[in-house]
DNA sequence: GTTTTTATTGATTGACGAGTCAATCAAAGA
DNA sequence: TCTTTGATTGACTCGTCAATCAATAAAAAC
């Protein structure tokens, strides 16, 4: 029981998250939203605060899946990173719920150290990712565009979020651009 | 008296969002902050939303004194251009009650229209002034790249607001040196 | 068939915070 | 001097919400 009670509260968590648009969410509004009550919430998971970074956490392991599963149909360094970026932009990321999330991931990463330990790791992994891949392409120069392009990644995706409406395809695009530039430049 | 006390609590709404990371504020602390009693606070905004509405609009005319003090200091485009940029990482950006304001910023941006009108305001004219000295010099990619340009802004202001230690000379290099590498490319 | 364990909830508590209001205080006019 | 007007506050209301707990139902174990 104790699995599935978890699962259907941090898919209610996402979705009310995208529902409210920031992390004001109750607990009762969570349960309700995942057939149960708000008591049996605390039961499972303990406090509000451990809801929220299950979801958190459940978020980056959906993207961590895409980033894999593009990976998976790429072979040559250059497709490799065009998956990884693929996988940014994946229309999932998009949804409403997944991006009030996000932000909110941010601002929760400032104070609560689980979220910053959470943020952490997602630097870490896409800045390795994107390493392994511009290596053989760029040499001691990979460092330096590994950064630059995880901070284009971040932002193009922060604008689509909020401002201009989403469009995966032309985001790939801009980023994949600039890393042609980048590689191509002497 | 009025704009005395209006400017005391934007100050102090500030800090108090760098001090608890958050727009987690409340109105009682903030009045507190400014030495006056909560129902003054009330008195001058109206509502909690306006005293922080308020505050974004501080921080957003601070940053437009910025670009403009960076500006003046420059002549052809190529310098403009890495003034917008320098102003965007100036040292104030980086204290902590301004990023947080900033990332809270973003939340609210989805919900709350005045956030979002705000934030649109910032968005049209960080690109209006790239594109105004992207044009003599990259013509009909200029919108492109200023597009790039300030997407990355954001991403590298985001990075270094959370992750590694703010470093604004660095940040400007990194900026500067796409932004030569978008120009130089055919 | 009885006991133990697990699942579940309704009701409640305790804290906190936004916004209101009536009452004071002080200065400025008349 | 009397009065009006703006500044200011303490006390209060009303709502909300996280967390607790005692009680019940159901299943498992013995």
């Amino acid at each position: 029981m104790e699995p599935i009670r978890r699962e259907a509260l941090v898919k209610a968590t996402i979705a009310e998250i995208g529902a409210m648009g920031s992390l004001d969410v109750t607990v009762s509004k969570i349960a309700k939203r995942a057939g149960m009550s708000p008591a049996l919430a605390h039961h499972y998971f303990g406090s509000k605060d451990r809801i929220l970074l299950a979801a958190m956490q459940h978020i980056l392991t959906t993207y961590g899946h895409w980033v894999r599963r593009e990976l998976a149909q790429a072979t040559t360094p250059r497709a490799r990173l065009e998956a990884i970026i693929r996988a940014s932009f994946e229309a999932g990321n998009f949804e409403p719920a997944v991006i009030a999330a996000w932000l909110n991931f941010y601002v929760h990463a400032q104070g609560d150290p689980g979220g910053a330990r959470l943020l952490r790791i997602y630097h870490r992994r896409l800045r390795s990712n994107l390493l392994h891949d511009l290596r053989p392409l760029a040499g001691d120069r990979a460092e330096d565009i590994a950064e630059t392009l995880a901070a284009l990644i971040d932002g193009v995706y922060i604008r689509h979020a909020l401002g201009t409406p989403p469009d995966g395809v032309s985001a790939v695009a801009r980023v994949t651009d600039v890393l042609d530039r980048l590689l191509e430049a002497r």
